[in-house]
DNA sequence: CATGTTGTGGGACGATCGTTCAGGTACCTT
DNA sequence: AAGGTACCTGAACGATCGTCCCACAACATG
């Protein structure tokens, strides 16, 4: 019967999600230069031999960590189109807003998801995982917008880089301005 | 008299300068992990010891090589920006051709400075490098144009990101309705 | 020529790395 | 109960790492 799960594979399974997430977190301080087996597993309170169990290689842990994290930007970066949309000529603010908080609470995370996406750029098998937020936005509006939201989504890709090298992270209010040029129809 | 260079710090300041270019081969070819001593003491064709002695550390060595790879970037750029204001309204025309060539025939360079991009978000005293080409920019425009300026640089960024992960290289005539919509003032 | 300075390079040290292996435990199937 | 499967983990291997040390050569300076 399969009504139950495998015990010993259900506990796997969580388990490796434990490791992936550990993976990020160790992304997020030391960046993917600080990623080996012994401080991944040190960081999800494992054995190290735990992550070459479930990982057979450490670009395994990487690629799975790559595909997670591309989910929960693709999930993100599509509310946030979601609700700019319903905030019609606001949407600027929902927009500066989040990239705000992307270069200030959350910028170890937006570090370590633009040293993944770097990491795609040399390894061809982790493309399509780092494609797929925008694919998903793609698909979200007409093919006549398509060259305003290529040229916006460039936008929003190059202000966040930018703003990872200020000293201080950007506020809302001097992101707004740019933001609403990038939105502006022509 | 200081009419004559001291012939030893000549020669070891063009060793210093092999490495640095040979650092920027490395990166290029591997990406940030693989500098190591060896590795770019190998590409320099010196003796491993050499690159611990003219940098005290491999950190400073990464400095260096950005450092030396941001001046390099900014009077690209600058001349792009010129050659493109010169052209007028065929100015997309430039700079699409120039993306099409950082992200085809110049790839591994273009990777390159964005990982030394993303590592000065980590490392603070690598920042003021990064950011000159950008100031040198900034400073090429009058105020009112600042807006569009940011917009357009970020947008820039984000293109060249984009098609880091692309499978192939996009080429000029994909990029220039993006490029074209990205200078289009309102 | 003597002395100090600067660059050169072979060798080695301890630390850390990815990965393997073998023995052990927990669970499912029959 | 027996056997197979999946997971767990301590120990260890060889490789590679950053860095240091020291003897030496090349050059400048007195």
């Amino acid at each position: 019967m399969r009504q139950q799960r495998d015990g010993r594979k259900a506990r796997g399974d969580k388990r490796r999600q434990e490791i992936i997430e550990a993976t990020l977190r160790v992304i997020e301080r030391d960046g993917v230069a600080g990623v080996t087996h012994r401080t991944v597993a040190a960081e999800a309170g494992v054995p190290t031999t735990s992550t070459t169990y479930h990982f057979s290689s450490l670009n395994d842990l990487l690629i799975a960590t790559l595909i997670s994290c591309a989910q929960d930007m693709a999930t993100e970066v599509y509310w946030m189109i979601d609700r700019a949309r319903s905030r019609g000529s606001r949407g600027a603010d929902e927009v500066a807003a989040l990239l705000a908080a992307a270069l200030g609470p959350h910028r170890g995370r937006t570090m370590a998801e633009y040293e993944l996406y770097l990491l795609a750029a040399r390894r061809p098998e982790l493309r399509p995982a780092a494609r797929r937020w925008l694919d998903v936005l793609t698909s979200m509006v007409r093919p006549d917008d398509l060259v305003a939201l290529r040229a916006f989504l460039a936008g929003i890709d190059g202000l966040l880089i930018q703003g990872l090298i200020d000293d201080e992270p950007p506020k809302a209010d001097e992101l707004r301005p740019v933001v609403d040029h990038l939105l502006q129809p022509r």
